[in-house]
DNA sequence: AACTATTTATAAGA
DNA sequence: TTCTTATAAATAGTT
């Protein structure tokens, strides 16, 4: 999309590869919300940039959202935590 | 997109809900991986059809969750455990 | 952070 | 369900 086709493959320049994480992770939380709604699914977003901050998305409303810059494996585990503590 | 405004509300036709889904979830899977490319990032994500059917992207290589017909909190608790074990 | 040229996703139709 | 096509939506590069 945009100017020009996009090559799947890591974007080496760190200003864009940034500017370009903030415009698609939002594109796709939207996404997520959108299908949970329109098809009645359940859904589960969660996306770390490489800095280990943490962004995600679920259907399920009580899910929490926050950021954290500990380490990806701490988000994962507080990720999934609340996931389960959502859910029962 | 497409010919229609989309409306963000519960596509109440079953059949246009089922053929929503299917491509919805096909483009979500797409930007899910595109993002982790592009942008360096770890994401996960976990969909479920109203009919517990599951279908998910990760971009731990490991996390593969097959489909099922069984419910969904039981599907919840395969995809959870499998994400853990992936990354640990 | 806004803009806009283009690409991409997809709704409706076949 | 798979393909096509018109159009809406996302976004890459620019300002």
């Amino acid at each position: 999309m945009g100017r020009g086709r996009v090559q799947l493959k890591r974007i080496e320049n760190k200003i864009s590869r940034q500017v370009t994480f903030s415009k698609r992770r939002t594109g796709l939380l939207k996404k997520a919300h959108e299908i949970s709604v329109l098809c009645d699914a359940e859904v589960a977003l969660i996306v770390f940039s490489t800095k280990g901050k943490l962004f995600e998305y679920s259907s399920e409303s009580r899910i929490l959202i926050t950021a954290s810059q500990t380490p990806h494996c701490i988000n994962w585990i507080i990720a999934l935590v609340d996931i389960c503590e959502a859910l029962y």
